[in-house]
Parts: C-alpha cells; sequence; structure tokens
DNA sequence: TTGACAATAGAACGAACGTTCTATTAGGAT
DNA sequence: ATCCTAATAGAACGTTCGTTCTATTGTCAA
C-alpha cells in the first residue's frame, strides 16, 4: 500500500494529521508520514514545501496549519459568475469555525425538530447554533420555553410587551403573561445534506 | 488593565491565542499570558487547569486545543426539552469544521444569491458548500450553469434524461438539451445571523 | 508582630526539538 | 560501465521545551 511520495501527498497527509491531531506533526512524527527514516529527509521536504509555499512558519518557527485543512475557498455569488480554478486561489478563504462561533463558552449546538421557523429556512433536522445570555433584539430568532416546551420564535418587543411569532401560519403569535424563559438567540443555521 | 487571574481568564486567554495561532502556547509564551514572570508559574496554573479537566495531554504530551476554542457542545433536539447545563456536559461535542467538510480539497463556499432554492431553506446570503467531482444523485441539489449562467438546482435524472428544478415556482423546470455544465453538489448550507 | 501557607521568581536540568553535517544509496544520461 | 545528481540515512549539535528545585514574596489569621 506504498503511495508514491509526491509534494501532494505529503501536503494531503500532513493535512490529514492536522485534521485529527489539531496540531502539527513534529518532524519526527513525519518520518512516518512521509515513510522515511530520518529527520533530515523530513527537513529536505519541509524546506521544498515551504519553497513552494504549500507550508509556513510563524513568527515564533513553529510549522503554521496548512490553509487547506481548515480553511476553505470563499468565492463570489452565484450570479456573478461561476469562478475558474484560478480566481478561486485569488479569493478570500474563512474558517467555518472561526466564522460561525464567535463566542465559544457561551454557544452550544442544538439539532431542530418542528417546523415552526420553516419560513426563516430552518428545517427539521437542521443544526443551529445557540448563543446564551445575550439580550435579543426585535426580529431576532430565539429560543423560548412556551408551556413548559421549548421552540423557536421570532422576537418581537412592542412598548414592554413580548410577542414571540412563527415563521409558520400553524402556529399562532404568542405573548407570554409572565417572564420569558429565554434559552438563547439563534446566531447561525447549518444544514448537511446526507452523505 | 490588569484582570485578576483565575482559573476561567487563564481558560479564555488560552483559547483566545489558540484561535489566532491555531496552536496552543509554549510555557514562555503563557507567561505573558498569565502576566507571570516565571515558566515554573505557568506550569503551576496549567497542573491545576489539568486537574480541573480544563487541559489535557494528547498520546505525545503535548497539550490538546481546549474543547471549548473548536467543538461545541452538541445537545438534543428542541421538542425532548432543554437540557440542563449539567446535561449538557455529558452530551458529544463536534467541529463544525469536521462535521461539514469531508473532502477538503475539492470543496469550496460560495454566497448564495437569488431566490431559486428558497423552498429548500437556501435563502439570499446564505453560504454553500459546493463539492466538486462528484456524480449527483436524483434529489440532490447541485450548481448548474443555466443559459450562461450558474444557479442552484434538484437534479433529476430519469431515463437518461436529466430535469433541473427550483425550489420556488417562479422557475420553471428546465431540461437541458446538450451536456449539463455541472458546477458540484451542495453538501451544506450555512446561515450565520449578523452580529 | 508573628507564624503558616500559598503564590511567585529564578536557576538548573534532562529530553526532545529542528538543524546541519557527512556518508551512502538510487536512478538516469552519456 | 561510468558519471552525475537527487534522495536518503544516520549521527552530531545547539536550542528550546517542559519540569523540578530552592528561595523569596505576599496574604491572612492568630
Amino acid at each position: 500500500m506504498k503511495e508514491k511520495r509526491s509534494l501532494e501527498t505529503v501536503e494531503r497527509r500532513i493535512s490529514e494529521f492536522f485534521l485529527h491531531n489539531r496540531r502539527m506533526p513534529t518532524y519526527s512524527e513525519m518520518t512516518d508520514l512521509l515513510g522515511v527514516r530520518s529527520k533530515s529527509v523530513v527537513h529536505f521536504w519541509v524546506k521544498k514545501l515551504m519553497a513552494k509555499g504549500v507550508l509556513e512558519r510563524d513568527s515564533k518557527g513553529f510549522l503554521k496549519p496548512l490553509r487547506r485543512s481548515l480553511l476553505l475557498p470563499l468565492v463570489g455569488e452565484i450570479q456573478a459568475g461561476f469562478p475558474s480554478p484560478v480566481e478561486e486561489e485569488l479569493r478570500d478563504v474563512i474558517s467555518l469555525d472561526e466564522y460561525l462561533i464567535t463566542r465559544p463558552v457561551s454557544s452550544f449546538i442544538l439539532k431542530v425538530s418542528g417546523d415552526s421557523m420553516i419560513g426563516e429556512g430552518i428545517k427539521p433536522g437542521d443544526l443551529v447554533i445557540v448563543e446564551k445570555g445575550r439580550e435579543p433584539k426585535n426580529g431576532d430568532v430565539i429560543l423560548a420555553q412556551v408551556d413548559g416546551e421549548w421552540t423557536m420564535k421570532y422576537f418581537t418587543k412592542r412598548g414592554g410587551r413580548i410577542i414571540l411569532e412563527s415563521a409558520n401560519e400553524k402556529y399562532p403569535p404568542i405573548r407570554p403573561k409572565e417572564e420569558l424563559r429565554l434559552g438563547g438567540i439563534i446566531t447561525a443555521v447549518i444544514r448537511k445534506y446526507h452523505r
């Protein structure tokens, strides 16, 4: 099962290592990744990869994670035309983790069931990121307890009175009489197509 | 601006360091993070954090990234009831990067404009992850070129004939006469609420 | 003020890191 | 076959890492 060594396979293996270990491998560990027995050979390959711009070091001299391992190229909007692979290289890259999660400690992920927010494009089976402890603004999608059950609603506050509305005509608006039991604000929606 | 040192602040600062540098800090670097002058003090704090279960080491002895910094707790479905903080600890955690991106090299992110897939819960402004070079199955949402413009459609193939349908009544189904220009398959949808 | 204990500083140490060096092997061209 | 170059192995080296030790400082109670 020995695969031919090339810049691409080395890049991919390092990328996989980072994905699993969340850190870059040491030179000793890279001997296994490359299938060689000497650190000097690793040094040889790392130098080559750095010359190609595939690998980089940070200000402290540590190897930076590969761009490809956690970042994805973000290309333009659909109707602006489909960019060529060459164009893609020039675009921005984003990390989904960093993009989606601004406050990791106070956030959690919830799997959606029910269709109360279907009009907002939040479907059963989707994942939503919920951030706790933030004051909701009008129009925010929030997680709230209604009749002892947790559900998602649009939040509106007018003149001190709170209205919770669904994005689905099946469910009538709710005007909670007492205090509102607030689970958090929906900050992101994630849907993965099964594969 | 000197903040009182506590387990929580130390945890947060390490978390921030990892978010920016994509690696855990060295003890020397942690002296700055903690505002102390000796590595032995860092060792003292790290030991304390490890006893609390906040920090961990991997099999090689390297400090693992904090769970909170890239992983989020995944709690149950909404209608199953809202879990308490205690329950949350027992649930799974997921990394959005790993969850969403199965093939990093052949994927890219696209910002959606247009409402052709609104019925599928894909709205203008959403981000979609597109995977290139995969054969679409019936019912898949794909990125395809129609009349020189790239757009998203449902893919259906019946008896050798391909039908592209929108999730929006405004747009009629399309039966491409010649070869289909396929951009890729939509593998995920991401929406972030502005904040 | 004194004593007890926790927190910190600073030096010293072994281990592992990345680098560099020389020697050997492999492959292709002449 | 011979030469030339690229790739590899293995050893040696300096640096930095994390750890451990002792000494000093700070804090609170008696």
